[in-house]
DNA sequence: GTCCAGGGCCTAC
DNA sequence: GTAGGCCATGGA
């Protein structure tokens, strides 16, 4: 077995299935993907709750809301005023070019998608590839800062790769399998969650053995 | 009180 | 092309 995938097995029968996104809509995915930028996703549940009780989760209605309005539900996410804006440029873009039909966009051809995303303001590589990948259930993986943390402690990675060379490196190594990805980046999520934050500790760790960095600093 | 969270943009060198 | 500042709330 590949050492991604060793990796993988260890993380899952330590985990389990993370049933990631938590979301009852695809749309509702695309806005948590915004809505959750460098944010605690509590926090992003409380803004996505306050939405849902406006009924303001449709294309529609992010449109035609009034900036000040979506500020306010959005609020408890932070970086509220930013995130407005981001919500309305994205909902606006997928009215002019989707009809509003966000599995209309999610169907077009993967790469040419993923830089029409990359090209809306607000949205960078993460952004994108949770939206393509957990709303769209497309064969994109994704990146973030706890994945460059954990695998550099591996020692698979060097710790200075950009967004572009960590997401070639698994989807590369990795079979191309849409519920494989989904899996992986939640479950990286939950191990840096418990193990992996800035404080360098891996004792407990299902990686314990593998972690390089333990093994520097016993 | 301090640190951090499932980033991304802008500006200055 | 890249390091540093900025955006903001809420929980630990």
């Amino acid at each position: 077995m590949s050492e991604l995938l060793s990796i993988y097995q260890k993380l899952f029968d330590r985990y389990g299935p993370r049933n990631w996104w938590p979301a009852e809509s695809a749309f509702e995915m695309a806005i948590g993907a915004i809505l959750t930028q460098n944010t605690n996703w509590n926090n992003v549940e409380k803004a996505i709750a306050n939405l849902r009780s406006a009924d303001a989760l449709t294309c529609r209605k992010i449109c035609t809301i009034e900036r000040l309005e979506l500020e306010a539900l959005i609020r408890p996410a932070g970086f509220f005023r930013q995130k407005a804006e981001r919500l309305q440029l994205f909902s606006g873009h997928l009215r002019d070019r989707y009809q509003g039909c966000l599995d209309k966009m999610l169907r077009q051809p993967l790469e040419p998608l993923r830089e029409e995303l990359l090209e809306l303001k607000g949205i960078g590589p993460e952004t994108a590839d949770s939206m393509l990948l957990y709303a769209g259930e497309r064969l994109s993986f994704v990146v973030d800062a706890y994945t460059g943390r954990l695998f550099s402690r591996l020692g698979l990675l060097r710790g200075d790769e950009k967004y572009e060379q960590i997401r070639s490196f698994f989807m590369t190594r990795l079979p191309a399998e849409t519920g494989l990805y989904n899996e992986y980046h939640a479950l990286i999520v939950a191990q840096c969650k418990e193990h992996c934050r800035k404080r360098p500790l891996c004792r407990g760790c299902p990686l314990e053995k593998d972690c390089i960095y333990r093994q520097q600093n016993p």
